[in-house]
This record gives structure tokens, sequence and C-alpha cells, in this order.
DNA sequence: ATCTCAAATAATAATCATTATCATCTAATA
DNA sequence: TATTAGATGATAATGATTATTATTTGAGAT
């Protein structure tokens, strides 16, 4: 992803374009394990020194509001910053706080079906996620 | 759940049996519904002014420990308290901090037989639990 | 190209949940 | 009852996030 694909995707969605937010949508992108805002703040602190970290924070927020970025809640319920598109799951390790992206279109038909089919009493389903939490081999 | 039944359930995880300890595990069984550690604090501070907030965050990190309770993720990030022991999803409000238990036997069945089958590389899976994010109607 | 100004930023202080510290107290066992 | 590891209360400290505000800047209008 270069420089001209972020200044898209940021003027898609209305956002000015500014050389922080250029910074920390790539400092996303390239950090890519859905980091932690902390994680972003360190690479970034290395790359850009002067951008504040409050910027880094309302840019981040403001990311989330454009749906450029989705919040994930990690296991210690730090936030993490996802950057896929694609709705997705997760895999947790139990022993370290490693997550991974994982797609799985069968189970999700599946689910979908399931639901369609049952439904939820007084509930209406926007979203499923799986959280499946273990180990990496 | 009375008295005898929380001093039970603590002596049994070998947990030394304070009034603290009966409050605070009462006080979650009574709100009942995730309550985040500030709820908790506020539900004690009314009832048990002399509990202090440390001995409540300490006393619920004990219980986590022992498997008295389990931490939930709010949307927010906050983390709430889970009472409950059979493993169940959550049906998580995306227009307020309302979550609820969701229990499907069939939906598990459903979901473990199909990763039976299927697996996931490279991972060991040891618990699925689905977020699952829409409406109450 | 310059002007204009709403929006964005940097620096700083403030907030708020949670954790650490440590002296005192107490539950459980002998 | 005496002992003592473990628990508690009071308080301070931490650390992530949010608020504030003066300054700067991106982007459309002139």
């Amino acid at each position: 992803m270069d420089i001209k694909e972020i200044v898209n995707k940021l003027s898609e969605k209305g956002l000015r374009v500014t050389p922080q937010r250029i910074a920390i949508l790539s400092a996303i992108i390239k950090l890519n394990n859905h980091p932690t805002a902390e994680k972003i703040i360190e690479y970034i602190k290395k790359n850009h020194p002067n951008i504040s970290v409050g910027t880094v924070y309302k840019v981040l927020d403001s990311f989330v509001e454009n749906n450029l970025l989705k919040k994930v809640k990690s296991e210690s319920g730090l936030m993490r910053y996802d950057p896929s598109q694609s709705n997705h799951h997760h895999l947790y390790c139990s022993e370290t706080d490693r997550i991974e992206d994982y797609e799985d279109e069968k189970l999700d038909k599946l689910i979908i079906d399931y639901f369609n089919r049952k439904g939820i009493r007084n509930f209406k389903i926007q979203n499923i996620q799986l959280q499946i939490t273990g180990t990496f081999k």
C-alpha cells in the first residue's frame, strides 16, 4: 500500500489529508498485527517524533468513526486497531497476547444459516464474531 | 444463593472466607448482569462502606484466578465480571452497553463438529465464544 | 496564487480506572 | 489461645486515555 492509496482512503472518507494521518495509517498497515495504541505510538515516536500522542489518539478515533479501522478488544482489555476490511474472526493465544485473523466463509455461512433458521428471541443480529482461544503450534 | 453457598464456594477454592469476599461475591451475583468493576464498587460502597476499593480489585482478581468469575471485555474496553459457570456466548447491544448471556447447545455442537472436521492450521482450539452484536427489541 | 476559516495539531494538564505499597489486622490451623 | 500467612484499608503511584487551548494548516473560494 503506497502513499497514494492511503491518501485516497482518507479523502474517500471525507477526511482531510494530513501528514499525521498518512503517517498513522501507514504505521497501522505496516505494524499489521492488530497493534495497540501503545505500539502505534511507539512506532510513530520513532519515525515521526514531532507527532504528539494526543493526535495519535484523536486520529485513531476518527479512523474508527469513519470505518477505516475497527477496534478489537484484546484479552487484557487493551484496545487494538485492526485495519482490515472484511469481516473476520480472531484467534487469541491463551499464553501470549498474540492475535491472528481467521477468515472462514464456510463457517460464516454455517452460522448465518443457523441463525436465519432459528434467530434469537428479542434480538436483531447485526454481526457475529468468533473469539477462538487456544494455542499456536 | 445464600451465604452458606457463598462460603462453600470460597472454601472449595481454598480461598479464605472473609466478610469482604462474601460481600463482593454476593454483590456480583445480585448485580448479575456482567457488572463492571465500577458497578461492583458502587454497590459495595453503598452496602459495605468500609471495604476499600483496592480490596475490591484484589478480590475480583483472586476470584478470576480461582475460576469463580470470568473477565469479559465490554465494547468500551472496560472489564466486566461474569459469575456464571457454563460456557456461553454474549449478545452485545450496539446502541447501549447492555450485555446478555446466550446459551445454545445446538449451536455449540454445530461449531464444535465443524472444527473437529476441519480444524485450524497451526492452532489448538481451547474455547470458542461468539460475540453477537445487534439490538434488543 | 492567495485568502479564509473550519478543522487539525502540539503541548500540556486533567481524569479515571487500576495497581502498588505497606502497616495493620484476621482467618485458619496447630 | 497463639501463631502466622494471607488479607485488608488507606494512600500514593501509575499509565492509558481525554480535555483544553493556542497555534497551525488543508482545501475550497476568491
